[in-house]
DNA sequence: CTCAATTCGTTCAGGCTCTGGACTAATTAA
DNA sequence: TTAATTAGTCCAGAGCCTGAACGAATTGAG
C-alpha cells in the first residue's frame, strides 16, 4: 500500500539515465553531447555512452556536425529519430472504433475512424474489429518502416488494469469481459505489454500531447459523450484514485431533487449535462441509434439549432453549463488544477456553454486560491482518446527506453 | 512540469537501496539478513554492506541472535534503532500551540500542547512561541539521547511551501508570513531543513501513522476545527495538486441558495458544517473566543446537549452531517478513495452525524465503484496534525537515510 | 559423542557503470 | 601558421552490486 521503494542495481542505474537522456534529447532537439552532460550533470564520457546506446536501438539519430557561430569544435546534433518506434493507439466508443500509429517524434503516421454501434454487438464481436483495425495499423506503420512497440486501448468504462478485464462499461452494455486476454490473442506479440486505460483518462492524455500540452499544468480534462467523465491530469501524470475509478464527474450529484439516474443516485451531472439529456431539453429525438454515427454525428443537429439561435436549445444549454460548472467547482476545490479543458461533447457546445459554466465555476470556487482556474476547450475531435492511447505507448518507451534495448528479454528482478 | 526523472549515479543507487533495506527491516522486524536478502533480492553480500551502514549511523540495531526453531546457524536480528534519532513535529493552530517528538520507532517521546488565542497575536509573536516550544522538545529529545533530524510545521492556511511562506490563513488572520524564515531564524541547525504543510494535510498523515493507518489504503481525511479541510491521501502520500490547495472540502458549495462565505461563494460546506456554523444553529454562542480555549474546547457544550437529546443540537448536526455527505459524495467521485475518515470537531460529533453523513454518501455514489468507500472516526486527538507532522520527519529519514549518513553535508548534484 | 546437513553471514574476485583527466579532432581568430 | 576554443573519445580508477567459496553456529542422525 504504501508507496514502494525498489531495489536499484547497475541496469536499474543504466535504464534510468538513458530515460534521461532520452528525455532531454526530446526536450532540446536537436542537442550536442556536450550540451547533454551540461543539462544533465553526467561527465561527456557517460553522455556519450548512453547516446551511443540510444542509437543503436534506432531510438535517436545524428544529424551531422553544427557549427553554433562560436569557435571551436563543432557539436553533433542528436535528435530523437522518429521513424523507426512508434505506439498504436486504440479506441472503443458506443458508435466508432478508432486506431492511431504515432511514432517518436510524435508524429501520426497512420489515423483510422470506423463508425459503428457497438451497443448492438458482442463484446468478442467488437474486440474482433478492433484487433481487425489493430493489424491494418500494424501494417501501414511497417509500410513506413516503423516497428510497433506496443498498444494501448481506451474504453469508455470501469477498468481492472492489473487483470485486464472491464468491470462495467454501461453505455456499451458490458459486464466482466477480458478485453486485454481477447485483444492479444489477436494481436502479433509486441515489445511492451498491450494495456487499457479508461477513455476519459486517455483522453486527457491526448490533450497534453497534442492540445495546449505542456501550458496547461495540471489539469481536469471534461470529456462527455454519452456519458459524462473526466480525466485528472497532475503534472503530466494521470491521477487515478484508489481504484482507478477517479474523475467520475459524471455522477456528482449536481440536483439532490433531480431525475435518478442509473447509477443509483439522483440528479448525477450526467443527467442534467449528458448527451441525451443536453438533446431531450432541446427538443430534440435522441439520435444515438440513427445511421449518423460516428463522432460529432448526434450533435450536428444541436449545433444547427444554436447557430439558429433556438431559445429552447440555447437554455438547454445553458442549463447544462450551469450543472457542469457547479460540478467542475467542486473538483477544482478538491484537486487544486491549474487549468480546466472542456472536451468531448462539450468542445463542440463552448460557444453556448462557456458563459454558464464560468460563472457557476466562479461562484464555486473562492479566494482560497489566488487565481480561478483557466477554463480552456479541446481542439482535438473526437478520436481524442485513440491519441491519447498511442501517446502513453510513446511515452512509455521514453521514460523507459532500455526495455528495448534488451530485445524483448524482460528485466531481471523487477520484483 | 512533466515528472522529471532525474540521473542516478552509484552514490543515488546506494541512497535508495539503503532506503529499500530500511524500510524492509521497519516493516518485518526483527529480521534478519538472510530474510532482507531473500526478499530485496539483493545479495547477502550487499544486504550486510547496507545494515553495516545503516548501523554505523544508529538507524538499526542488531538483537542478538535467534534460533528459529529449524535447524542451521541462528539468524541475527535486525530491528530498528528507535533511540537514536527522532523528528520534531509542530503546529499552530487557532487556539493552542503543540509540538511532538517522534523517534524512529514511532514512538512518541515528547508532547506537549499550550492553549493561546493566536488570533489576536503578532505572527512574529505566535512563530516565536513555537519556537521556544520547539527548543523546549529538543532539549527533551536531548536528555533522552535522541537527535532530531527535522521539523515540520502543521498550520492551517493555504502555504507556498517552495518559498517557506503562509499565504492566507483567514482564521488567524495571517497573510503573508515568512514563517519558515521566521522558525529556522530561532532553531538550532538540524540535519533535515524544517518544512511547513498544511494542518489538514498532516493530521491526515497522522491518521495514517497513528490510527488505523496502513488498513485505510486510500483515503480522505476531515480535519474540521474552526474551517473545514480535508487530507487527500493516496497510496500513503499526500495529494496536494498543483500548487497545494487541493482537499478544500469547506469550499465545495452544498446549497448554491446558502449563506455567502468569505471565500466570495454561496452556501460553502464550511458555513454549514463549520464549528462556528453548527454552534450556532444548536443555539449555542460562539465560544471560540471565550477561556476554554484548546482542542475540543468549545465543543463540550454541544456535546453535552447531545447527550442530553435536546432536539435543536441534533438537528444542528444532522444537517451538517447532511452536508458534509453531499460534499464528500462528490470527493468520493472525483478522487476514489477506500476510506472516509472523519476527524477534527467531526470524530466527536460522529456518533449524531454519522448517520446523516453516511445516507447523504449513499445517495450520491452509485454503483460506478463496486463498494462504497468505508466511513471510520479517527481516534486521535486534537494535535493529530502535529503527530503528522513529526511523522512526516520520521518518513523522510526512512525514505532517504543516506542523508544522515554524509553528516550534513547536501548530497551532489540533485539538480 | 561425532559427523553430516543446514542455515547464516563474511570474504574476495569480478563485472557493470559512472568519473575525471588526458588526448585527438575540428574549427575560429590573430 | 599558430594559439585558443569547443566537441567528443580513450583509459585508468573508483563505487557498488554479484556470485561463488568459505568459516561459523546450530540441529539431527548414527
Amino acid at each position: 500500500m504504501r508507496n514502494e521503494i525498489t531495489p536499484v542495481r547497475h541496469g536499474t542505474m543504466r535504464a534510468r539515465n538513458l530515460a534521461v537522456v532520452l528525455g532531454e534529447i526530446s526536450r532540446r532537439q536537436p542537442v550536442s553531447r556536450a550540451r547533454l552532460a551540461d543539462v544533465t550533470g553526467f561527465t561527456k564520457t557517460t553522455v556519450s555512452s548512453l547516446v551511443a546506446a540510444l542509437k543503436d536501438a534506432g531510438l535517436v539519430r545524428e544529424d551531422g556536425p553544427v557549427r553554433d557561430g562560436e569557435r571551436g569544435r563543432p557539436a553533433t546534433a542528436v535528435s530523437v529519430n522518429g521513424d523507426r518506434v512508434a505506439g498504436l493507439g486504440l479506441e472503443v466508443n458506443v458508435d466508432y472504433l478508432a486506431a492511431c500509429v504515432l511514432d517518436l517524434g510524435r508524429r501520426i503516421r497512420h489515423r483510422h475512424i470506423v463508425a459503428a454501434d457497438n451497443r448492438a454487438r458482442d463484446p468478442e464481436r467488437v474486440i474482433g474489429a478492433l484487433t481487425d483495425l489493430a493489424e491494418r495499423a500494424i501494417a501501414a506503420a511497417g509500410e513506413q518502416d516503423l516497428t510497433v512497440a506496443g498498444a494501448v486501448v481506451a474504453l469508455p468504462g470501469t477498468l481492472d488494469r492489473a487483470g485486464g478485464r472491464v468491470r462495467t462499461a454501461p453505455n456499451l452494455g458490458w459486464r466482466d469481459v477480458a478485453a486485454g486476454d481477447l485483444l492479444t490473442a489477436g494481436l502479433p506479440p509486441l515489445a511492451l505489454p498491450a494495456d487499457q486505460d479508461n477513455e476519459a483518462n486517455l483522453a486527457a492524455l491526448g490533450e497534453l500531447w497534442f492540445g495546449d500540452g505542456p501550458e496547461l499544468g495540471s489539469y481536469v480534462h471534461v470529456s462527455g459523450e454519452i456519458g459524462v467523465g473526466a480525466g485528472i491530469v497532475v503534472d503530466g501524470r494521470v491521477f487515478r484514485g484508489a481504484h482507478g475509478f477517479a474523475g467520475e464527474l459524471g455522477h456528482v450529484v449536481v440536483d439532490p431533487a433531480g431525475p435518478p439516474c442509473a447509477c443509483g443516485g439522483r440528479g448525477c451531472l450526467e443527467q442534467v449535462a449528458g448527451q441525451e439529456a443536453i438533446l431531450r431539453a432541446a427538443g430534440l429525438p435522441d439520435v444515438t441509434a440513427t445511421s449518423t454515427a460516428g463522432p460529432d454525428g448526434p450533435l450536428s443537429a444541436l449545433v444547427t439549432l444554436l447557430n439558429d439561435g433556438d431559445e429552447r436549445a440555447l437554455s438547454a444549454v445553458r442549463r447544462a453549463g450551469d450543472a457542469l460548472g457547479r460540478a467542475l467547482g467542486a473538483a477544482v476545490n478538491l484537486l487544486d488544477p491549474d487549468t480546466i479543458v472542456l472536451g468531448g461533447i462539450f468542445s463542440a457546445l463552448a460557444p453556448w456553454a462557456c458563459p454558464a459554466v464560468e460563472a457557476a465555476l466562479a461562484g464555486g470556487t473562492g479566494v482560497v486560491r489566488s487565481a480561478p482556474p483557466r477554463l480552456a476547450v479541446s481542439r482535438l475531435g473526437g478520436d481524442a482518446a485513440a491519441l491519447g492511447a498511442a501517446a502513453l505507448v510513446v511515452e512509455r518507451v521514453m521514460n523507459d527506453p532500455a526495455r528495448l534495448l534488451t530485445e524483448g528479454s524482460p528485466r531481471p528482478h523487477e520484483r
